[in-house]
This record gives structure tokens, sequence and C-alpha cells, in this order.
DNA sequence: AATACAATTTTTGAATTCAAAATCGTGGAA
DNA sequence: TTCCACGATTTTGAATTCAAAAATTGTATT
């Protein structure tokens, strides 16, 4: 198995909460899962711990990142911040036919939302802002989304949609849309910024606490479900 | 030595450039120079891979990345939307102690300018930077800043001042602190952004292509200096 | 019965070892 | 002479091994 691999795989065991945020990491079993000795294994966690999706406590093992309030405000806010820039660069960049595929994207969010169906709605809507990411055209932007977006992900599509923001939703996607197609670049950024502070603000109304209710490491192991 | 410890070095070793960029990554004499063994070492290198500053050649080894023009366009768009939502940021939140503090490291800064003591003006230059990045109070934020100012550290502070260029710099760090002062959130984005802007198409101009001239790794082993 | 201390076990971190892959060097053929 | 092929050497990637640190267990003493 490649290096990048085993990175890949134990990111996705811990986005999924195979692992619960808090709980310690099981080194030996995840050698046995993956195939693959120490060695290979704890370089990920390594890479992982340098990402923020792992917390590293010298010679008492590792332990998958718990997400504090501030931790997801402050995600949420750099997150903004990158979004915003990258609509920006995007006005300046975008081609026609990502235009065209961010439009088609737009539409069939719009015809999940009149389903009610929220889990095609949040895979359209996450398509609509990695495309915008991508038009920006710029590597290195779309590296820093792809991780805070990662280690955002489960407080960021996982929390309760009430009918009120989902239509706020929907209005400032059209508005989104709308800036993107006139090339507006301030605009958007303006948009794009309220659309996610919106989205925050929610999130940490709806007490995304539950996941991490303060106390330190030291506390339950966590063997619950994680969200 | 401590994991974190040996990334630290190491980082330092490239940023130093005493591995120059592109050139081949000794895994034998750095061992020897760290005095550990090459385990350790190689979390390390993967760890900084992560971070972009290592380059890895599966089968083939690691070596020290290079930027090209477009990777330094890249970081520094990039660099110019973190500082401007630090800038917004920091205007809700800095404190009077830290906004002394900027308001002191800035007179230094001018102070060097009359001078015409570059060294000094960059340290400060970067106090100030930095500054306005703690004083956004968001560990993410400061988290990402550090990786992007640290893979574009070389091009930044290494790069010819030529006389107007430092002139409008200053001007330019007036209208920020004087916005920072103010609170003026908005305000200081967009100077914010305008300020790297400036700086960018300096570096892009004076031919910061000169450390890479396209062509792939194949080429020169780079044993020369690195800028 | 509770707590403090010590021995044992487990786990972590790193060096060594080992197999596979790539590079280098030599020799032969065109 | 130049190009290619084949074998030796080096280097890489990963498993194993080893030492040190921490957790656990058991025991003894208060």
């Amino acid at each position: 198995m490649l290096h990048e691999e085993v990175v890949s795989r134990l990111r996705d065991i811990l986005l999924e909460g195979e692992v619960p945020p808090g709980a310690r990491i099981p080194e030996r079993e995840l050698c046995l899962k993956l195939k693959i000795s120490r060695t290979p294994l704890r370089e990920a966690l390594k890479v992982l711990a340098a990402e923020g999706l792992v917390l590293l406590l010298p010679h008492r093992g590792s332990r998958a990142a718990r997400l504090t309030d501030k931790d997801v405000h402050d995600l949420f806010e750099v997150c903004q911040g990158l979004e915003a820039l990258a609509g920006e660069l995007a006005c300046e960049r975008v081609t026609d036919a990502q235009l065209q595929e961010i439009a088609e994207a737009h539409a069939a969010m719009v015809e999940h939302y009149r389903d009610g169906d929220l889990t095609q709605y949040y895979r359209r809507n996450r398509q609509i802002h990695e495309a915008i990411v991508a038009a920006a055209c710029n590597p290195v932007l779309s590296g820093l989304y792809d991780s805070v977006t990662a280690r955002i992900r489960r407080a960021r599509y996982l929390t309760p949609m009430t009918p009120p923001r989902w239509a706020t939703a929907i209005r400032e996607h059209e508005a989104i849309l709308n800036a993107l197609e006139r090339r507006d670049g301030m605009g958007l950024a303006h948009i794009l910024r309220a659309h996610l502070r919106h989205k925050r603000e929610e999130i940490i109304k709806a007490g995304f606490a539950e996941i991490d209710s303060g106390r330190g490491l030291a506390g339950h192991e966590s063997a619950a479900a994680p969200v």
C-alpha cells in the first residue's frame, strides 16, 4: 500500500468517526486492519497530526482530535475567508464550462431542496463550493480548503437544517450564482462571507457543543457514537 | 530529540536553503547531522511533504520543493487572503496592548526605513504582520498563515526592494496601522489585499523565476546557491 | 479497608534489519 | 565508438527488534 493511501484511509477512518473524536487510536488494531506494520502507520499519524486531525501525546499515544466549540468557530471563520478569496479569484478565471457546471449543480441542488432531500442537497452544495474553489485555479488555496473542510466536515454536514435556514441558504446560493455569472468578484466575496457566517451561527446555536462538552481528555473514553 | 523538534530543524534546513530547492535530500547525511536514525527522519519528511516543503518521489527519494513562478504567485494570493481575513478579525478583537505593540513595531520599522536598514526593516515588517494575525485570535488561521509564509519566506524577504516600492510599502503600512486603530475591518482588509498585491507584483516582476526556470527535476542537481 | 509502593506488563519511540526497487558500472555487440 | 543489456551496488520502504517510558497489577503496611 502506498504511503498516501495509508494517510488517506486513516483520514477516512477518523472522519467517518470509526475512531470517535477524543478516543485513543488503537495502533495495533489499525495495523491489522490496514495490513501494514507500525512504521508506516505511525508516519501517517504524524502527517494527520500536522493536519490537525490527530492529537499526539508524547509517550502517551495518539488520539482522534476532538473539536471544541472554539475549534469549529475558528475553522468556519477560516473556511469563510478561503471561500471568499476563491470566489473573488473564480470571477476572474472561471471558464464558461465551469460556470455551466456550477449552474447545473445549482439547478440540481434547488431541485433537491424542493424534494426535501437533504443528503442530495448537501452533496450538490458541496459540489458547488468545491467547483468555485477549483475555478479559482490556485492549488495552494485548494489544498488549504480541502484540509479545512475535511476537519470541519462532520460539523458542516451533520447539523440539523431548519426550514428557514434552508430557504435562506437557497436564496444566498441564487445570489452566489448570479454574482459569479456577472463576474462580480467583490460582490461574490461579500455574499460568500455572509453565506458562511449564517451557516456558522446556525451550527453554533444548534449546540454542536455536544460533541465536546469542554472537559479534558481525562474524561470518558467516548466509545459512544461520534455524532 | 522530540518529534516536533526534528520536523522543526529539518524545516529550518530547507528554509535556510542548506538543502537547495530541487536538490535531493541526503537522508544519510541528515541522520548523522541530527544524530537520529532514518525512521524519525523519514517521519519528518512525510510531515514536511504534507506541508509542501518536500517533494516525495516514490522509490526515488525526496527533494526540497522547488517553487515555480506559479507556486509563488499562488502562495502570495492565499497569503493575501489570509492576511485580509486576519485584519478584519483583528479589528474586532485586537487588545489595546496588542495595538500598542503593533504601533511600536511600526515606529521602529519606519525608523529602519529612514536608516535604510533593509534587514531590520524586514524583521519589523514581519513582526507587524504576525502580530495582526495573532490579534485575529484564531489558531487555525495562525497555523495556515505560518505554513504559507514559511513556504514563501525566501521569495518574500529576499527579493530586491526598489526605493519607490519601499516608499509605497511604508505608506501602505501607515494606512494599515490607521485602519487597525480605527477598528475599520473592511478598510483594513482592503488595504492588506492591495499591500500584498503590490508586493506580489514586484516579486514576480523582479524575476523570481531564476530560482526555477521551469524545467523538470531531471535537470541540473542545483548544487549552486539557492537564492 | 485504603493507600502507597514495587514489580510486571504493555505500549511507545526509535534503531536495526531485510526485501524490493532503482541506479550505476561494466562489458559486449552493432 | 556508441548504444544497449546485464549484473553489482546503493537506496528506498517497511517489518522487526530493542530500549525506555507509562500503565497496571499485586502486595504490604498503616
